[in-house]
DNA sequence: GGTTGACCTTGACGCTGCGTCAACCTTCGA
DNA sequence: TCGAAGGTTGACGCAGCGTCAAGGTCAACC
Protein backbone atom coordinates (compact mmCIF):
# COMPACT_ATOMS: atom_id res chain seq x y z
CA UNK A 1 0.00 0.00 0.00
CA UNK A 2 1.33 3.68 -0.65
CA UNK A 3 1.60 6.66 1.16
CA UNK A 4 0.16 9.82 -0.33
CA UNK A 5 3.30 11.35 -1.07
CA UNK A 6 4.31 7.77 -2.86
CA UNK A 7 0.88 8.34 -4.72
CA UNK A 8 1.62 11.25 -5.56
CA UNK A 9 5.15 10.91 -6.60
CA UNK A 10 4.40 8.11 -8.96
CA UNK A 11 1.96 10.48 -10.82
CA UNK A 12 4.40 13.47 -10.59
CA UNK A 13 2.16 16.03 -8.70
CA UNK A 14 2.33 16.91 -5.52
CA UNK A 15 0.72 15.76 -1.89
CA UNK A 16 -1.22 18.98 -1.99
CA UNK A 17 -2.68 18.23 -5.52
CA UNK A 18 -3.57 15.10 -4.37
CA UNK A 19 -5.57 16.73 -1.48
CA UNK A 20 -7.29 18.50 -3.27
CA UNK A 21 -8.67 16.32 -5.73
CA UNK A 22 -10.02 14.61 -2.68
CA UNK A 23 -11.31 17.60 -1.88
CA UNK A 24 -12.96 18.21 -5.28
CA UNK A 25 -14.45 14.37 -5.84
CA UNK A 26 -12.19 13.92 -8.58
CA UNK A 27 -9.87 11.10 -6.96
CA UNK A 28 -11.94 9.07 -4.22
CA UNK A 29 -10.91 9.07 -0.10
CA UNK A 30 -8.86 5.50 -0.05
CA UNK A 31 -8.77 4.28 3.35
CA UNK A 32 -7.56 5.18 6.40
CA UNK A 33 -4.70 2.55 8.37
CA UNK A 34 -5.02 2.63 11.67
CA UNK A 35 -3.32 5.94 12.81
CA UNK A 36 -5.51 7.57 10.24
CA UNK A 37 -2.97 7.89 7.08
CA UNK A 38 -4.58 7.47 3.64
CA UNK A 39 -3.94 3.92 2.12
CA UNK A 40 -3.27 3.79 -1.45
CA UNK A 41 -2.97 1.11 -4.13
CA UNK A 42 -1.86 0.98 -7.50
CA UNK A 43 -4.97 2.01 -9.21
CA UNK A 44 -5.39 4.78 -7.64
CA UNK A 45 -1.81 5.36 -9.37
CA UNK A 46 -4.00 5.05 -12.35
CA UNK A 47 -6.66 7.22 -11.57
CA UNK A 48 -4.46 10.44 -10.45
CA UNK A 49 -2.30 10.16 -14.14
CA UNK A 50 -5.49 10.04 -15.84
CA UNK A 51 -6.48 13.24 -14.05
CA UNK A 52 -3.35 14.59 -14.34
CA UNK A 53 -3.52 14.02 -17.86
CA UNK A 54 -6.54 15.93 -18.58
CA UNK A 55 -5.14 18.60 -16.64
CA UNK A 56 -2.08 18.90 -18.10
CA UNK A 57 -4.16 19.42 -21.76
CA UNK A 58 -6.42 22.69 -19.99
CA UNK A 59 -9.07 20.85 -18.99
CA UNK A 60 -10.73 22.95 -16.17
CA UNK A 61 -10.54 20.61 -13.00
CA UNK A 62 -14.64 20.88 -12.30
CA UNK A 63 -14.94 18.82 -15.96
CA UNK A 64 -12.02 16.64 -15.56
CA UNK A 65 -14.96 14.65 -13.40
CA UNK A 66 -16.99 13.98 -16.21
CA UNK A 67 -14.62 13.37 -18.82
CA UNK A 68 -12.94 10.56 -17.11
CA UNK A 69 -16.09 9.01 -17.27
CA UNK A 70 -17.64 10.66 -20.69
CA UNK A 71 -18.31 8.45 -23.92
CA UNK A 72 -16.51 9.22 -26.88
CA UNK A 73 -18.94 11.68 -28.19
CA UNK A 74 -19.41 13.81 -25.18
CA UNK A 75 -15.75 13.62 -25.20
CA UNK A 76 -15.45 14.97 -28.05
CA UNK A 77 -18.21 17.86 -27.86
CA UNK A 78 -16.40 18.43 -24.46
CA UNK A 79 -13.01 18.82 -26.30
CA UNK A 80 -14.05 20.65 -28.64
CA UNK A 81 -15.63 23.19 -26.37
CA UNK A 82 -12.13 23.31 -24.20
CA UNK A 83 -10.22 23.86 -27.37
CA UNK A 84 -12.25 26.94 -28.00
CA UNK A 85 -12.28 28.45 -25.03
CA UNK A 86 -8.08 28.35 -25.47
CA UNK A 87 -8.59 29.71 -28.74
CA UNK A 88 -10.19 32.43 -27.15
CA UNK A 89 -7.64 32.91 -24.29
CA UNK A 90 -4.74 33.04 -26.68
CA UNK A 91 -6.44 35.69 -28.81
CA UNK A 92 -6.90 37.60 -25.84
CA UNK A 93 -3.32 37.69 -25.01
CA UNK A 94 -2.81 38.65 -28.43
CA UNK A 95 -4.64 41.36 -28.34
CA UNK A 96 -2.92 42.52 -25.26
CA UNK A 97 0.05 41.89 -26.57
CA UNK A 98 -0.64 44.42 -29.46
CA UNK A 99 -1.68 46.89 -26.89
CA UNK A 100 0.80 46.49 -24.58
CA UNK A 101 3.08 46.80 -27.75
CA UNK A 102 1.72 50.22 -28.62
CA UNK A 103 1.71 51.41 -24.91
CA UNK A 104 5.08 53.58 -24.86
CA UNK A 105 5.36 55.63 -21.90
CA UNK A 106 3.76 59.17 -20.93
CA UNK A 107 0.79 60.50 -23.41
CA UNK A 108 0.55 57.78 -25.38
CA UNK A 109 -1.21 56.17 -22.33
CA UNK A 110 -4.92 56.17 -23.51
CA UNK A 111 -4.56 58.10 -26.00
CA UNK A 112 -4.93 57.58 -29.88
CA UNK A 113 -1.90 58.56 -31.76
CA UNK A 114 -3.14 61.35 -33.50
CA UNK A 115 -3.79 62.79 -29.65
CA UNK A 116 -0.33 62.35 -28.94
CA UNK A 117 1.07 64.32 -32.30
CA UNK A 118 -1.10 67.18 -31.28
CA UNK A 119 0.56 66.99 -28.07
CA UNK A 120 3.99 67.54 -28.94
CA UNK A 121 3.14 69.70 -31.20
CA UNK A 122 2.27 72.19 -28.56
CA UNK A 123 5.31 71.44 -26.88
CA UNK A 124 6.84 72.51 -30.26
CA UNK A 125 5.31 75.73 -30.02
CA UNK A 126 6.71 76.21 -26.30
CA UNK A 127 2.85 75.44 -24.60
CA UNK A 128 4.21 75.27 -20.98
CA UNK A 129 4.16 71.13 -19.73
CA UNK A 130 1.49 71.91 -17.21
CA UNK A 131 -0.52 73.24 -19.79
CA UNK A 132 -0.12 70.49 -22.16
CA UNK A 133 -0.44 68.01 -19.46
CA UNK A 134 -4.09 69.90 -18.76
CA UNK A 135 -4.88 69.53 -22.17
CA UNK A 136 -3.44 65.89 -22.48
CA UNK A 137 -6.12 64.90 -19.37
CA UNK A 138 -8.77 66.79 -21.10
CA UNK A 139 -8.06 64.74 -24.38
CA UNK A 140 -8.41 61.00 -22.36
CA UNK A 141 -11.38 62.13 -21.48
CA UNK A 142 -12.86 63.01 -24.76
CA UNK A 143 -11.33 59.54 -26.39
CA UNK A 144 -12.82 57.78 -23.38
CA UNK A 145 -16.38 58.94 -24.47
CA UNK A 146 -15.97 59.50 -28.29
CA UNK A 147 -12.81 57.63 -29.56
CA UNK A 148 -14.18 57.45 -33.16
CA UNK A 149 -14.31 61.25 -33.10
CA UNK A 150 -11.46 61.62 -32.20
CA UNK A 151 -9.84 62.34 -35.41
CA UNK A 152 -11.84 64.88 -35.95
CA UNK A 153 -11.72 66.92 -33.10
CA UNK A 154 -7.96 66.77 -33.31
CA UNK A 155 -7.80 68.40 -36.75
CA UNK A 156 -9.71 70.91 -35.56
CA UNK A 157 -7.79 72.04 -32.71
CA UNK A 158 -4.31 70.68 -34.42
CA UNK A 159 -5.79 73.76 -37.38
CA UNK A 160 -6.43 76.22 -34.74
CA UNK A 161 -2.77 75.84 -32.66
CA UNK A 162 -1.26 77.16 -36.00
CA UNK A 163 -3.02 80.67 -35.66
CA UNK A 164 0.21 82.82 -34.13
CA UNK A 165 -2.58 84.75 -31.75
CA UNK A 166 -4.44 81.31 -30.10
CA UNK A 167 -0.71 79.82 -29.82
CA UNK A 168 0.05 83.21 -27.47
CA UNK A 169 -3.20 82.97 -25.94
CA UNK A 170 -2.05 79.32 -24.55
CA UNK A 171 1.58 80.27 -23.87
CA UNK A 172 -0.03 83.76 -21.69
CA UNK A 173 -2.57 81.12 -20.58
CA UNK A 174 0.18 79.22 -18.03
CA UNK A 175 0.91 82.64 -15.62
CA UNK A 176 -2.86 82.95 -15.36
CA UNK A 177 -3.28 79.48 -13.72
CA UNK A 178 -0.67 80.87 -10.76
CA UNK A 179 -3.37 83.77 -10.34
CA UNK A 180 -5.24 84.02 -6.65
CA UNK A 181 -8.68 84.59 -6.85
CA UNK A 182 -9.28 88.58 -7.48
CA UNK A 183 -6.51 88.95 -9.32
CA UNK A 184 -6.78 92.37 -10.94
CA UNK A 185 -5.59 91.24 -14.26
CA UNK A 186 -8.85 89.34 -14.63
CA UNK A 187 -11.39 91.60 -16.15
CA UNK A 188 -8.71 92.62 -18.90
CA UNK A 189 -8.04 89.13 -19.34
CA UNK A 190 -11.54 88.28 -20.17
CA UNK A 191 -11.92 91.60 -22.60
CA UNK A 192 -9.25 90.15 -24.64
CA UNK A 193 -10.58 86.72 -24.46
CA UNK A 194 -14.38 87.48 -25.67
CA UNK A 195 -12.51 90.08 -28.16
CA UNK A 196 -11.23 87.10 -29.79
CA UNK A 197 -13.78 84.62 -29.33
CA UNK A 198 -15.91 87.96 -31.39
CA UNK A 199 -13.24 88.10 -33.95
CA UNK A 200 -12.59 84.90 -34.78
CA UNK A 201 -14.46 83.81 -37.93
CA UNK A 202 -12.61 80.35 -38.40
CA UNK A 203 -15.81 78.13 -38.86
CA UNK A 204 -13.36 75.70 -37.33
CA UNK A 205 -14.17 77.17 -33.49
CA UNK A 206 -17.29 75.58 -33.55
CA UNK A 207 -17.55 72.71 -35.68
CA UNK A 208 -17.07 69.42 -33.50
CA UNK A 209 -18.15 70.76 -30.41
CA UNK A 210 -21.81 70.15 -31.01
CA UNK A 211 -21.66 66.51 -30.61
CA UNK A 212 -20.08 66.58 -27.32
CA UNK A 213 -23.04 65.84 -24.60
CA UNK A 214 -23.82 68.10 -21.89
CA UNK A 215 -22.20 66.15 -19.59
CA UNK A 216 -19.09 65.63 -20.86
CA UNK A 217 -19.28 69.49 -21.45
CA UNK A 218 -19.97 69.85 -18.01
CA UNK A 219 -17.36 67.03 -16.86
CA UNK A 220 -14.39 69.06 -18.80
CA UNK A 221 -15.40 72.82 -17.70
CA UNK A 222 -15.55 70.75 -14.11
CA UNK A 223 -11.67 69.90 -14.77
CA UNK A 224 -10.49 72.98 -15.44
CA UNK A 225 -12.46 74.70 -12.44
CA UNK A 226 -10.62 72.71 -10.11
CA UNK A 227 -7.28 72.71 -11.62
CA UNK A 228 -7.32 76.93 -12.27
CA UNK A 229 -7.96 78.67 -9.32
CA UNK A 230 -9.20 81.94 -11.20
CA UNK A 231 -11.05 79.42 -13.84
CA UNK A 232 -14.46 80.06 -12.07
CA UNK A 233 -14.04 83.78 -11.82
CA UNK A 234 -13.03 83.98 -15.17
CA UNK A 235 -15.90 82.29 -16.56
CA UNK A 236 -18.40 85.10 -14.46
CA UNK A 237 -16.16 87.38 -16.11
CA UNK A 238 -17.14 86.29 -19.49
CA UNK A 239 -20.41 85.16 -19.08
CA UNK A 240 -20.98 89.04 -17.99
CA UNK A 241 -19.57 90.00 -21.63
CA UNK A 242 -21.95 87.60 -23.04
CA UNK A 243 -19.91 84.27 -23.78
CA UNK A 244 -20.84 81.02 -21.35
CA UNK A 245 -19.00 77.90 -21.15
CA UNK A 246 -15.61 77.58 -21.49
CA UNK A 247 -15.15 73.64 -23.34
CA UNK A 248 -17.82 75.18 -25.74
CA UNK A 249 -17.92 78.61 -25.59
CA UNK A 250 -21.36 80.10 -27.05
CA UNK A 251 -22.87 83.39 -26.65
CA UNK A 252 -25.13 83.31 -24.03
CA UNK A 253 -28.32 83.23 -25.83
CA UNK A 254 -27.47 80.71 -27.93
CA UNK A 255 -26.66 78.18 -24.87
CA UNK A 256 -30.73 79.15 -24.13
CA UNK A 257 -31.85 78.50 -26.95
CA UNK A 258 -30.10 74.70 -27.09
CA UNK A 259 -31.43 74.51 -23.72
CA UNK A 260 -34.37 74.96 -24.82
CA UNK A 261 -33.87 72.77 -28.00
CA UNK A 262 -32.34 69.88 -25.32
CA UNK A 263 -36.35 70.26 -23.44
CA UNK A 264 -38.75 69.15 -26.53
CA UNK B 1 -19.11 66.41 -8.45
CA UNK B 2 -19.66 62.70 -9.66
CA UNK B 3 -20.98 60.00 -7.45
CA UNK B 4 -19.08 56.29 -7.94
CA UNK B 5 -21.51 55.22 -10.71
CA UNK B 6 -21.15 58.49 -12.81
CA UNK B 7 -17.49 58.02 -12.62
CA UNK B 8 -17.60 54.31 -13.29
CA UNK B 9 -19.73 54.93 -16.25
CA UNK B 10 -17.33 57.61 -17.45
CA UNK B 11 -14.55 55.08 -17.82
CA UNK B 12 -16.53 52.35 -18.75
CA UNK B 13 -15.57 49.93 -16.08
CA UNK B 14 -18.64 48.58 -13.41
CA UNK B 15 -18.94 50.06 -9.91
CA UNK B 16 -17.49 47.42 -8.03
CA UNK B 17 -14.33 47.74 -10.03
CA UNK B 18 -13.74 51.15 -9.03
CA UNK B 19 -14.21 50.50 -5.36
CA UNK B 20 -11.90 46.90 -6.08
CA UNK B 21 -8.79 49.60 -7.41
CA UNK B 22 -9.56 51.62 -3.94
CA UNK B 23 -8.85 48.68 -1.91
CA UNK B 24 -5.81 48.20 -4.18
CA UNK B 25 -4.83 51.74 -3.20
CA UNK B 26 -4.43 52.21 -7.22
CA UNK B 27 -7.40 54.76 -6.98
CA UNK B 28 -7.21 57.22 -4.08
CA UNK B 29 -9.98 57.59 -2.41
CA UNK B 30 -12.23 60.93 -2.44
CA UNK B 31 -13.39 63.41 -0.02
CA UNK B 32 -16.93 62.05 1.05
CA UNK B 33 -20.36 64.33 1.46
CA UNK B 34 -22.35 64.64 3.82
CA UNK B 35 -24.09 61.34 3.58
CA UNK B 36 -20.69 59.20 3.37
CA UNK B 37 -20.70 58.87 -0.05
CA UNK B 38 -17.72 59.21 -2.39
CA UNK B 39 -17.40 62.35 -4.62
CA UNK B 40 -15.17 62.39 -7.19
CA UNK B 41 -13.87 65.03 -9.95
CA UNK B 42 -12.73 64.71 -13.29
CA UNK B 43 -9.39 64.39 -12.41
CA UNK B 44 -10.50 61.24 -11.03
CA UNK B 45 -11.98 59.91 -14.36
CA UNK B 46 -8.46 60.81 -15.97
CA UNK B 47 -7.15 58.45 -13.36
CA UNK B 48 -9.33 55.76 -13.61
CA UNK B 49 -9.12 55.50 -17.99
CA UNK B 50 -5.44 55.51 -17.38
CA UNK B 51 -5.58 52.63 -15.17
CA UNK B 52 -8.18 50.65 -17.05
CA UNK B 53 -6.12 51.43 -19.93
CA UNK B 54 -3.13 49.46 -18.73
CA UNK B 55 -5.34 46.60 -17.10
CA UNK B 56 -6.54 46.09 -20.88
CA UNK B 57 -3.42 45.59 -22.11
CA UNK B 58 -2.47 42.63 -19.40
CA UNK B 59 -0.85 44.61 -17.19
CA UNK B 60 -2.00 42.54 -13.46
CA UNK B 61 -3.36 45.18 -11.03
CA UNK B 62 -0.12 44.55 -8.60
CA UNK B 63 1.65 46.52 -11.56
CA UNK B 64 -0.77 48.95 -12.37
CA UNK B 65 0.28 51.46 -10.06
CA UNK B 66 4.21 51.56 -10.79
CA UNK B 67 3.52 51.67 -14.11
CA UNK B 68 1.22 54.70 -14.08
CA UNK B 69 4.52 56.89 -12.25
CA UNK B 70 7.12 55.18 -14.17
CA UNK B 71 9.18 56.83 -16.33
CA UNK B 72 10.32 55.73 -19.81
CA UNK B 73 13.35 53.27 -19.02
CA UNK B 74 11.27 51.87 -16.35
CA UNK B 75 8.23 51.78 -18.55
CA UNK B 76 9.85 49.99 -21.34
CA UNK B 77 11.47 47.26 -19.09
CA UNK B 78 8.00 46.63 -17.50
CA UNK B 79 6.60 46.79 -20.70
CA UNK B 80 8.90 44.19 -21.92
CA UNK B 81 8.64 41.77 -19.08
CA UNK B 82 4.75 41.56 -19.49
CA UNK B 83 5.06 40.91 -22.91
CA UNK B 84 7.43 37.74 -21.84
CA UNK B 85 4.50 36.47 -19.27
CA UNK B 86 1.99 36.75 -22.23
CA UNK B 87 4.17 35.17 -24.70
CA UNK B 88 4.44 32.17 -22.23
CA UNK B 89 0.83 32.23 -21.59
CA UNK B 90 0.33 31.89 -25.17
CA UNK B 91 2.44 29.41 -25.47
CA UNK B 92 0.78 27.35 -22.83
CA UNK B 93 -2.24 27.58 -24.19
CA UNK B 94 -0.78 26.41 -27.15
CA UNK B 95 0.80 23.17 -25.78
CA UNK B 96 -2.84 22.95 -24.21
CA UNK B 97 -4.56 22.72 -27.34
CA UNK B 98 -1.96 20.36 -28.94
CA UNK B 99 -2.71 17.32 -26.21
CA UNK B 100 -6.29 17.96 -25.88
CA UNK B 101 -6.36 17.98 -30.04
CA UNK B 102 -4.37 14.03 -29.60
CA UNK B 103 -6.87 13.18 -26.54
CA UNK B 104 -9.51 11.08 -27.91
CA UNK B 105 -12.17 9.27 -25.74
CA UNK B 106 -10.72 5.88 -24.39
CA UNK B 107 -7.39 4.48 -24.20
CA UNK B 108 -5.40 7.42 -25.47
CA UNK B 109 -5.94 8.89 -22.21
CA UNK B 110 -2.35 9.16 -20.66
CA UNK B 111 -0.86 6.67 -23.11
CA UNK B 112 1.19 6.94 -26.38
CA UNK B 113 -0.10 6.22 -29.59
CA UNK B 114 2.01 2.69 -29.92
CA UNK B 115 0.62 1.58 -26.21
CA UNK B 116 -3.17 2.06 -27.76
CA UNK B 117 -1.75 0.18 -31.07
CA UNK B 118 -0.90 -2.50 -28.77
CA UNK B 119 -3.93 -2.27 -26.94
CA UNK B 120 -6.57 -2.22 -30.14
CA UNK B 121 -4.31 -5.40 -31.54
CA UNK B 122 -4.90 -7.13 -28.36
CA UNK B 123 -8.81 -6.39 -28.91
CA UNK B 124 -7.98 -7.71 -32.62
CA UNK B 125 -7.16 -10.90 -30.96
CA UNK B 126 -9.87 -11.70 -29.31
CA UNK B 127 -8.19 -10.66 -25.85
CA UNK B 128 -11.60 -10.50 -23.32
CA UNK B 129 -11.86 -6.04 -22.49
CA UNK B 130 -11.51 -6.55 -18.87
CA UNK B 131 -7.93 -8.20 -19.39
CA UNK B 132 -6.82 -5.30 -21.74
CA UNK B 133 -8.84 -2.88 -19.35
CA UNK B 134 -5.45 -4.43 -16.98
CA UNK B 135 -3.38 -4.17 -19.12
CA UNK B 136 -4.32 -0.43 -19.94
CA UNK B 137 -3.67 0.43 -16.45
CA UNK B 138 -0.79 -1.21 -16.24
CA UNK B 139 1.12 0.32 -19.25
CA UNK B 140 -0.56 3.97 -17.95
CA UNK B 141 1.96 3.35 -14.96
CA UNK B 142 5.01 2.16 -16.29
CA UNK B 143 4.26 5.02 -18.91
CA UNK B 144 4.39 7.94 -16.20
CA UNK B 145 7.55 6.24 -14.71
CA UNK B 146 9.22 5.73 -17.91
CA UNK B 147 7.85 7.05 -20.82
CA UNK B 148 10.98 7.30 -22.99
CA UNK B 149 11.06 3.48 -22.68
CA UNK B 150 7.61 3.05 -24.14
CA UNK B 151 8.59 2.26 -27.56
CA UNK B 152 10.75 -0.44 -26.48
CA UNK B 153 8.36 -1.97 -24.01
CA UNK B 154 5.82 -2.10 -26.40
CA UNK B 155 7.65 -3.69 -29.10
CA UNK B 156 8.76 -6.65 -27.06
CA UNK B 157 5.34 -6.94 -25.90
CA UNK B 158 3.77 -6.85 -29.18
CA UNK B 159 5.88 -9.57 -30.43
CA UNK B 160 4.94 -11.72 -27.93
CA UNK B 161 1.40 -11.28 -28.36
CA UNK B 162 1.63 -12.61 -31.85
CA UNK B 163 2.73 -16.04 -30.17
CA UNK B 164 -0.21 -18.26 -30.48
CA UNK B 165 0.47 -19.75 -27.56
CA UNK B 166 0.76 -16.33 -25.47
CA UNK B 167 -2.23 -15.37 -27.09
CA UNK B 168 -4.34 -18.67 -25.85
CA UNK B 169 -2.86 -18.19 -22.22
CA UNK B 170 -4.24 -14.55 -22.45
CA UNK B 171 -7.59 -15.51 -22.99
CA UNK B 172 -7.37 -18.08 -20.61
CA UNK B 173 -7.06 -15.24 -17.96
CA UNK B 174 -10.00 -13.83 -18.65
CA UNK B 175 -11.53 -17.18 -16.84
CA UNK B 176 -9.00 -16.90 -13.80
CA UNK B 177 -10.21 -13.67 -12.93
CA UNK B 178 -13.45 -14.74 -11.40
CA UNK B 179 -11.68 -17.93 -9.96
CA UNK B 180 -12.11 -17.67 -6.18
CA UNK B 181 -8.86 -18.61 -3.55
CA UNK B 182 -8.24 -21.92 -3.40
CA UNK B 183 -9.69 -22.97 -7.07
CA UNK B 184 -8.60 -26.78 -7.54
CA UNK B 185 -7.52 -25.56 -11.05
CA UNK B 186 -4.94 -23.35 -9.67
CA UNK B 187 -2.46 -25.79 -9.73
CA UNK B 188 -2.50 -26.95 -13.23
CA UNK B 189 -2.35 -23.17 -14.08
CA UNK B 190 0.74 -22.55 -12.05
CA UNK B 191 2.65 -25.43 -13.83
CA UNK B 192 1.22 -24.67 -16.95
CA UNK B 193 2.54 -21.20 -16.64
CA UNK B 194 6.56 -22.00 -15.54
CA UNK B 195 6.54 -24.72 -18.41
CA UNK B 196 5.55 -22.06 -20.85
CA UNK B 197 8.61 -19.97 -19.31
CA UNK B 198 11.08 -22.74 -19.38
CA UNK B 199 10.40 -23.57 -22.93
CA UNK B 200 10.09 -19.67 -23.65
CA UNK B 201 13.59 -19.32 -25.32
CA UNK B 202 12.43 -16.32 -26.96
CA UNK B 203 15.14 -13.45 -26.22
CA UNK B 204 12.24 -10.36 -25.72
CA UNK B 205 11.00 -12.66 -22.58
CA UNK B 206 13.32 -11.08 -20.19
CA UNK B 207 15.41 -8.13 -22.64
CA UNK B 208 13.56 -4.57 -21.31
CA UNK B 209 11.86 -5.40 -17.96
CA UNK B 210 15.42 -4.79 -16.22
CA UNK B 211 15.20 -1.11 -16.51
CA UNK B 212 11.97 -1.12 -14.44
CA UNK B 213 12.76 -0.08 -10.37
CA UNK B 214 12.00 -3.00 -7.88
CA UNK B 215 8.98 -0.45 -6.78
CA UNK B 216 7.73 0.32 -10.15
CA UNK B 217 7.64 -3.94 -10.32
CA UNK B 218 6.04 -4.38 -7.11
CA UNK B 219 3.25 -1.58 -7.71
CA UNK B 220 2.53 -3.38 -10.96
CA UNK B 221 2.65 -6.45 -9.31
CA UNK B 222 -0.02 -5.10 -6.63
CA UNK B 223 -2.12 -4.02 -9.30
CA UNK B 224 -2.39 -7.94 -9.88
CA UNK B 225 -2.90 -9.06 -6.80
CA UNK B 226 -5.76 -6.41 -5.64
CA UNK B 227 -7.90 -6.83 -9.47
CA UNK B 228 -7.82 -10.75 -9.23
CA UNK B 229 -8.76 -12.55 -6.97
CA UNK B 230 -6.76 -15.30 -6.88
CA UNK B 231 -3.46 -13.50 -7.93
CA UNK B 232 -1.48 -14.12 -4.48
CA UNK B 233 -2.18 -18.29 -4.50
CA UNK B 234 -1.33 -17.84 -8.03
CA UNK B 235 2.19 -15.90 -7.03
CA UNK B 236 2.56 -17.97 -4.68
CA UNK B 237 1.89 -21.86 -6.53
CA UNK B 238 4.79 -20.58 -9.29
CA UNK B 239 7.45 -19.51 -6.45
CA UNK B 240 7.19 -22.98 -4.88
CA UNK B 241 8.08 -24.13 -8.55
CA UNK B 242 10.93 -21.83 -8.61
CA UNK B 243 9.95 -18.45 -10.07
CA UNK B 244 8.91 -15.18 -8.92
CA UNK B 245 7.27 -12.38 -9.43
CA UNK B 246 4.49 -11.12 -12.10
CA UNK B 247 5.35 -8.29 -13.51
CA UNK B 248 8.88 -9.49 -13.81
CA UNK B 249 8.85 -13.11 -13.82
CA UNK B 250 12.34 -14.60 -12.91
CA UNK B 251 13.64 -17.94 -11.14
CA UNK B 252 14.27 -17.41 -7.18
CA UNK B 253 17.43 -17.60 -7.21
CA UNK B 254 18.14 -14.94 -9.73
CA UNK B 255 15.97 -12.75 -7.94
CA UNK B 256 18.46 -13.36 -4.43
CA UNK B 257 21.41 -12.26 -6.99
CA UNK B 258 19.43 -9.42 -8.09
CA UNK B 259 19.21 -8.33 -4.40
CA UNK B 260 22.55 -8.81 -3.63
CA UNK B 261 23.54 -6.93 -6.26
CA UNK B 262 21.07 -4.39 -5.00
CA UNK B 263 22.26 -3.87 -1.80
CA UNK B 264 25.85 -3.45 -3.06
C1' DG C 1 14.04 3.75 25.15
C1' DG C 2 14.63 8.44 23.97
C1' DT C 3 15.64 11.57 20.34
C1' DT C 4 15.51 13.15 15.76
C1' DG C 5 13.89 13.92 11.29
C1' DA C 6 10.71 12.75 7.77
C1' DC C 7 5.92 12.17 6.88
C1' DC C 8 1.03 12.30 8.07
C1' DT C 9 -3.35 14.89 9.62
C1' DT C 10 -6.87 18.96 9.41
C1' DG C 11 -7.63 23.90 9.01
C1' DA C 12 -7.06 28.12 7.06
C1' DC C 13 -5.15 32.06 4.48
C1' DG C 14 -3.17 33.82 -0.01
C1' DC C 15 -3.34 34.93 -4.86
C1' DT C 16 -6.35 37.61 -9.26
C1' DG C 17 -10.06 40.64 -10.39
C1' DC C 18 -13.70 41.51 -9.55
C1' DG C 19 -19.31 39.44 -9.37
C1' DT C 20 -22.75 38.96 -6.33
C1' DC C 21 -25.56 38.89 -2.32
C1' DA C 22 -26.75 40.99 2.30
C1' DA C 23 -28.33 44.48 5.30
C1' DC C 24 -28.91 49.03 5.83
C1' DC C 25 -28.95 54.27 4.77
C1' DT C 26 -29.71 58.37 1.37
C1' DT C 27 -31.45 60.77 -2.45
C1' DC C 28 -34.63 61.80 -5.86
C1' DG C 29 -38.76 61.89 -8.79
C1' DA C 30 -43.91 61.23 -9.14
C1' DT D 1 -44.72 60.75 1.08
C1' DC D 2 -43.49 56.66 -0.69
C1' DG D 3 -40.92 53.60 -3.57
C1' DA D 4 -37.19 53.07 -6.79
C1' DA D 5 -32.57 53.86 -7.52
C1' DG D 6 -28.15 54.36 -5.78
C1' DG D 7 -24.83 54.73 -1.90
C1' DT D 8 -22.12 52.27 2.21
C1' DT D 9 -19.34 48.29 4.34
C1' DG D 10 -18.67 43.36 4.83
C1' DA D 11 -18.10 38.96 3.21
C1' DC D 12 -18.24 34.82 0.23
C1' DG D 13 -17.10 32.74 -4.36
C1' DC D 14 -14.18 31.28 -8.19
C1' DA D 15 -9.34 28.05 -9.91
C1' DG D 16 -5.76 25.45 -8.42
C1' DC D 17 -3.23 24.69 -5.61
C1' DG D 18 1.24 26.88 -2.36
C1' DT D 19 2.26 27.57 2.08
C1' DC D 20 2.29 28.03 6.96
C1' DA D 21 0.43 26.29 11.53
C1' DA D 22 0.05 23.04 15.12
C1' DG D 23 0.28 18.68 16.21
C1' DG D 24 0.36 13.18 15.85
C1' DT D 25 3.20 9.06 13.72
C1' DC D 26 6.87 6.27 11.97
C1' DA D 27 11.52 4.62 11.25
C1' DA D 28 16.08 4.71 12.45
C1' DC D 29 19.95 5.60 15.27
C1' DC D 30 22.34 6.01 19.82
Amino acid sequence: MLTISQLASYAGVTVRAVRHYHAKGLLPEPERDSSGYRRYDAAAVVELVRIRTLADAGVPLSRVGELLTAGPEEFAAAVEEIDRRLRAEIRERQRHRERIGQLAAGDSLALPPEAVAYLDRLRALGIPERLVEGERDAWILVAAQLPEQMPFYIRSKSAQIEDPSVADFYRELDDVVDWAPGDPRLPALADRLVAQLESGGDAEWELPEDAMSDDLVRLLDSMFVSQVPVAAELMRLVEERGWTGWTRLERVDSARARRRHRAE
